[in-house]
DNA sequence: CTGAAAGCGCTAACAT
DNA sequence: ATGTTAGCGCTTTCAG
C-alpha cells in the first residue's frame, strides 16, 4: 500500500497537519521542519490520495469540459485542439478535466451531466455552441462556467472569443486588397454569435472601401457551417446569376465544399473566383488549392479559458470577463489578384 | 447545499447502510424498503458525492486515457474518434475518463502521469504507440492497463488491435482484383506492430495470387507515417525507376502525400498508378480523388476496450485478453482497373 | 433483512 | 510554529 500522510507525520516527527501546510506550501511553517516534511514525502514517494483530498476540502480537483458531439468528432480538429488546451493548462494547474460530450439536439428531459450531480467538477468550461436549456440547467447549480467561442447574452459568464469581427474585416480587406470588388459572404446559421460578427466584419470592411453592401451577395441560409452546406450554398448562389469575383466563407469547412463545387463545375479557384476562409484549420490538408485562411489560435483559447477559471476557483479573478483572442490572415493560394473580368455564366 | 446520505437515510426511516446498499443494489434488501428508499432519494434529488465514494471504497471512479500529443492532435481524428469511444462507453459503465497526453519523446526521467500517483484513475488505457519507459513505470503499480491499437510485447495486458493482417490482405487482394500486379508497398516504421502486420497482408496476398514479392518495390524507411513521408517515400520509389501501377499505403496519411506528389509529377491517379490507405480517416475530406481506403472501427475500438476494461475491475474478464477489431475494404476512386502498361519513366 | 459503527486519508478550525 | 481533533460523505464489516 502506498505511503500515507501518517507516515509522512510519523517519519518527519511531526503532525499530520503539519505535513498538509507544507504541502499546501503554507509559511506559518518553518523553513527547517519544511525541508524535513518534504525530504520524507520524497523518501516515501509520497502523493495526496485525489479522493481523501476531495471528500476533505469539497473540491474534486476537475473542471468539467462540454462540447457537443458532432463539434468533437468532425473531421476538422477545431474543438479537439481546444480541448487539447484546456488539459495542457490544466496539468500546469493540477486539475483533471473530465471531458463530456452532448447529443446537440438536448432536449430538456435530457439528465444534467453526471459530474455535476456527483459533484466531481469545480467548474466547468463549454466550448461551442451549446443548447440553452443545458445552460439554464447549468445556472441553476452554483458552479462556474467559462464559455469558448460561444456566448450566450442573457447569462453573464466569462468567455473567450475569437476576434470574429477582426478577423471577418481581415478577411474582406485582403479580398478588396487584391482589387475584389464584389465579394460573396457564405455562411450558415447567423444566430451563431461568431458567424454574424464575421459577416459584421464583413460589412464593415465593405464600408470603409467604400463598396456598397449587396443582399444579393450573401447567402446564409444553410444550418450549419459543414463542407456540404458550403457546396449546397455556393449552388444557390451561382443559381441567382450574380457576378463577383471573391467568397468569403465563414468558415473553412464551408471554403472547401464551395471550392469543391466550384471544381466541379470547371470554375477555377483563385483565377475566375478567390476563396477565402475562416478558422485555418485545414492547415494542413494539402487541399489544392491550399486555403487562404484566417488563423485562429485554438490550443491558446483553451489554455486561457482555464486560467479564467483557475482565477475565479482562487477568487483572484479581476480580469475582464470577455477574451478576444487575436487573429491572423494566411494567405495561401486560394486567393489571388483580381483578373480582370471573368463571366461566371455563358 | 444538497442532499447527503443521512438524508435520504432520515427521510425514507433506514439506516445509511442501507441506503447505501441500495444504492449498490444488493439483494439483501427487500423490495418494500427498496422502493421507499428510492423514492427518497428521487425526491431528495440525492447523487452520491464521488469524492467520499472514492475514499471509502478505494475506487476514482475514474479511468486513465494516455495517448502521445503528436498522435492526439493530428489532423487526422483518429485517436480522438477512439477517446471519444471510451468516454461513450465509460458513461454507460458509470466511469469518467481522465485523459492525458504526454511527448512522444517520453524520457525516463519523466513523471509519472499524476492520476496515478494521486490514485485517481483505476485502469489506464494507452492508445497508439507508447514509449516503453513508460510502460515499465506504470507495470511497478498494480494498475490495470489495456492497449488500444499497440502491443508491447514482454507485457501481458489485454489489447485492442486493429485486424490489419486482414485488411492487409484486403487491400491488396483488392489491388489484385483490379488487375494489378506490380503492387508497391509504403510504409513508415515498420517497427510499428500495426505496419509490420499490414505489410504481411500484404505478402500473402501476393503469395495467394501467385505473385512473387519483391523488395524493390517496397519503401518504408521513414520514421514515421504521415503526408510529408508518404511524400518523400514515392519520391525515393520512383527515382529507383521500377515500374509498378498500384501502391499500397500503410495508411491514408502517407497515401494523400504520395497522391499529391503523383499530381505534382502529373502521372494521374488511378489511371496510371492505383493507391489504396489504410485506417479511412479522411473519409470526407473531399480528396481529389477520393480515396480508396481500409475502413477501421475507431469508435468501436475505444468502448471495446473500456467494455474490457471494466470487466477486469469487477473481476469479470474472462474472455480474450486479444481483440481483433474487423476491418472493411471501402472502395473510392483511387483506385482501378488496370489500364494496360503506362511507363512511368520517359 | 437492517442497523451500528468503524474507518477511508485528508483538511481546517482551534488549541497550545 | 506546530499539534489536536473533529469531521467530510460514503462503504463495509459485523451484529442482531
Amino acid at each position: 500500500m502506498a505511503a500515507t500522510i501518517k507516515d509522512v507525520a510519523r517519519k518527519a516527527k511531526v503532525s499530520t497537519a503539519t505535513v498538509s501546510l507544507v504541502i499546501h506550501n503554507n509559511d506559518r511553517i518553518s523553513s527547517e521542519t519544511k525541508t524535513r516534511v518534504k525530504r520524507a514525502i520524497q523518501e516515501l514517494n509520497y502523493h495526496p490520495f485525489r479522493s481523501a483530498r476531495g471528500l476533505a476540502s469539497q473540491k474534486s480537483g476537475n473542471l468539467g469540459f462540454i462540447v457537443t458531439d458532432d463539434h468533437f468528432s468532425r473531421s476538422e480538429p477545431f474543438y479537439t485542439q481546444i480541448f487539447l488546451g484546456t488539459e495542457f493548462q490544466a496539468r500546469e494547474s493540477e486539475y483533471y478535466v473530465l471531458l463530456t460530450t452532448i447529443p446537440s439536439d438536448f432536449n430538456e428531459r435530457e439528465n444534467t451531466p453526471r459530474f455535476v450531480l456527483e459533484k466531481n467538477v469545480e467548474g466547468i468550461i463549454l466550448a461551442g455552441k451549446i443548447p440553452h436549456k443545458l445552460i439554464q440547467k447549468l445556472d441553476n447549480y452554483t458552479i462556474p462556467l467559462v464559455f469558448i467561442d460561444y456566448y450566450f447574452s442573457p447569462s453573464q459568464h466569462p468567455v473567450v472569443m475569437i476576434d470574429n469581427i477582426s478577423g471577418g474585416l481581415k478577411a474582406t480587406q485582403h479580398l478588396i486588397d487584391c482589387g475584389h470588388k464584389d465579394i460573396a459572404f457564405i455562411a450558415g446559421d447567423l444566430q451563431h454569435p461568431s458567424i454574424s460578427e464575421r459577416f459584421q466584419g464583413y460589412k464593415m470592411a465593405l464600408q470603409s472601401a467604400g463598396i456598397p453592401f449587396r443582399e444579393e451577395l450573401t447567402q446564409y441560409d444553410e444550418p450549419y457551417p459543414a463542407r456540404e452546406q458550403g457546396y449546397l450554398a455556393i449552388k444557390k448562389l451561382l443559381n441567382r446569376k450574380v457576378q463577383f469575383t471573391a467568397i468569403f466563407a465563414c468558415n473553412d469547412a464551408m471554403a472547401i465544399g464551395i471550392v469543391q463545387y466550384l471544381k466541379e463545375k470547371n470554375i477555377p479557384v483563385p483565377s475566375a473566383i478567390s476563396v477565402i476562409g475562416f478558422d485555418d484549420v485545414e492547415a494542413n490538408l494539402s487541399l489544392d488549392p491550399p486555403l487562404t485562411s484566417i488563423r485562429v489560435p485554438k490550443v491558446e483559447m483553451g489554455i486561457q479559458a482555464v486560467k479564467i477559471m483557475t482565477e475565479i476557483l482562487t477568487r483572484k479573478h479581476t480580469g475582464p470577463r470577455k477574451l478576444l483572442m487575436p487573429v491572423e490572415l494566411v494567405i495561401r493560394g486560394s486567393t489571388c489578384k483580381r483578373q480582370g473580368e471573368v463571366s461566371l455564366y455563358k
